[in-house]
DNA sequence: TAGGCTTATGATAGCGCAAACATTCGCCCT
DNA sequence: AGGGCGAATGTTTGCGCTATCATAAGCCTA
């Protein structure tokens, strides 16, 4: 009913209906609301009856404008397909929500140019921090982002340079240890899969391909990337790709991620192959599946609702005025080993 | 850098001051960036220059305020966790995104008094639009968004008395019809698992229920719930304590959603029981990695993004003034029976 | 008891923008 | 030539709220 019957002007309440109602003056009523400690209990009573008899909503944009704060804290992620950026996103918003801050969200579809624009849409609401995702955003954007003079961070990853603070971990050293571990387990041809490829994903490949090198081990012909969204589908595929070309010689695969490494885990299990015994797999995130499933799947684990609760951590640390609040924050990762790298021999 | 600068007041600039530099007066500046028809080319690329010189970007408080749009569509779920509602947000995002709209979402973490209070604060953005989870709000909530007098969306199942607009489908139908399928495949012994018991999972537990009575098929033994929010690692849990009061005597179990069946079926697989030769596992919302499990795990499929998609549309389509716009829809549900119900004997 | 202080409330102004109305100009028609 | 019209631009006003300053009343101290 409500979308038909909007030409009935029944104006919401304003600041000033309260006021008359409640025989105060305004800014009486918009104390009551913001700073009630400076307003008498009685009058503080009189006004809240009267909002609630008038169903009083503030009305945020005036407030904002008036103030100058707009309770609004701007996120930027690639996608929401990514699981991974659920999780993120939902420490920013335990923690945000918790601090009355509201959370405006805009998915990039891992285009800098798209991420430009959405940026400018943000910041059109004069959020009080941007939480953002990498460092590969357009020079402009980087540059509206500075002159926006609000705190900004970046997340997901450790970045050299960035525009102002940081949280992540490192993804060229994630693949660097994945890459070491399967060395040790033994493994000689070793391959890789990546979907998506976006640069987090070349970091994790990068650390990879540097391990293997050390010892020699390392066969472009092993590694297979396209520029397709990862999916479990994907990773049966890639797999099989991977299988034929490479005529079957291969011990171990490091997955970009779980998904891939789930996807390519049950192929090989339509395909009767034993993992680990005739092929080992890796994935990265470690999803829940990942633990559960039949061999349980190696993983990186990374924590990431942990990664959104201290990014809005930090914000909020400089949005209160906190001194010395961290820069830039390795939050880390772990490799969880388990029985898809699994030696027979062990 | 930027959150340590705030200091240096370098104010944004506004529509005055590109104005000012372009040599024009305010509304024209304005119109250039709301209605460039109506002023000419050469002026238009004057201002579109001084815009890019100064950094301009519209403050939207000022602008919600002055014309009473907010470009803004609130759109409430009850959890981040559950992909459920990824999905379907992520519909909702790419329709009112394409358009324009900026969306606002909160998570109510399953409870209506969050809700209201989540409502409340979305509200004060003055959103032209809701779109909210189902139909248990509270009674002030639902007054609340009646007297905003803007259309409101209800999704996510089909309800008796929409407040406004409804997408969704029957969870009632869906459960029944996966108890009649068991039904049909010749199960005697037929459990439910359930987590968390909100009111759509309660709706399929109902029409779970229905279905085996009909053939005095029902045993409350064989009903398990908890309120707990459901995760693989439970549905492991709850199968096993299923299995256990009822002496193992099952030979079926339908899962209220996928989370837990995967669950499900990984702790059969730990136990060493066959699916579906010993048990066959039923799960709801088809997620991708049920289709690639071995043995593939039937499943109810839900266009879950496809309803974001037709959500938001119908909420466009109001704000474009179409007359005739869909009040219902029933955007349906598909059993998809996989191997993990696939009787040994077919 | 005067002076200064705090506490509770109010009056005024202005945040940045767009709606509504006003103005100007050139053009067409008769 | 005069009236009428539309396109292009400008002026004024106010959206609803809060920052700022002003005021009034009570209270303490010396």
């Amino acid at each position: 009913m409500a979308g038909r019957t909007r030409n009935t002007k029944s104006k919401r309440a304003t600041l000033a209906d309260v006021a008359k109602l409640s025989g105060v003056s305004a800014i009486t009523v918009s104390r009551v609301l913001n700073h009630p400690d400076k307003v008498s209990e009685e009058l503080c009573h009189r006004v809240r009856e009267a909002i609630d008899t008038l169903g009083y909503i503030p009305n945020q944009s005036a407030s904002s404008l008036a103030s100058a704060r707009s309770q609004v804290i701007g996120v930027a992620i690639p996608s929401l397909s990514n699981i991974v950026f659920n999780d993120v996103l939902r420490g920013i918003y335990d923690v945000a929500g918790a601090s009355g801050y509201k959370v405006l969200m805009v998915d990039t579809h891992y285009s800098p140019i798209e991420e430009e624009n959405m940026i400018r849409t943000l910041l059109s609401q004069s959020p009080e921090a941007m939480i953002v995702t990498g460092g590969d955003q357009t020079r402009a954007c980087q540059r509206m982002l500075s002159s926006a003079a609000i705190p900004v961070v970046q997340m997901m990853e450790i970045l050299e340079q960035p525009l102002d603070m940081n949280i992540g971990f490192s993804h060229f050293q994630a693949g660097l240890e994945v890459g070491n571990k399967l060395k040790e387990c033994g493994y000689q041809r070793i391959g890789f899969i990546g979907a998506r490829m976006d640069t987090r994903v070349q970091q994790r490949m990068a650390g990879f391909k540097e391990a293997l090198q050390e010892r020699d081990l390392y066969d472009s012909e092993l590694f297979t990337t396209t520029p397709s969204p990862s999916s479990i589908a994907l990773g049966g595929e890639l797999l099989r790709g991977l299988l034929s070309t490479s005529g079957g010689k291969i011990d171990a695969v490091f997955c970009c991620n779980d998904d891939l490494a789930l996807g390519a885990l049950f192929e090989c299990q339509r395909m009767n192959l034993n993992v680990p015994k005739d092929i080992a797999l890796c994935g990265f995130n470690d999803f829940e599946t990942s633990a559960f499933v039949n061999p349980s799947l190696s993983s990186v684990h990374v924590p990431r609702y942990e990664m959104g609760v201290q990014a809005a951590q930090m914000i909020l640390n400089v949005l209160k005025g906190a001194p010395n609040n961290p820069v830039q924050v390795d939050i880390g990762f772990e490799l969880r080993m388990r029985q898809s790298t699994r030696m027979s021999s062990l």
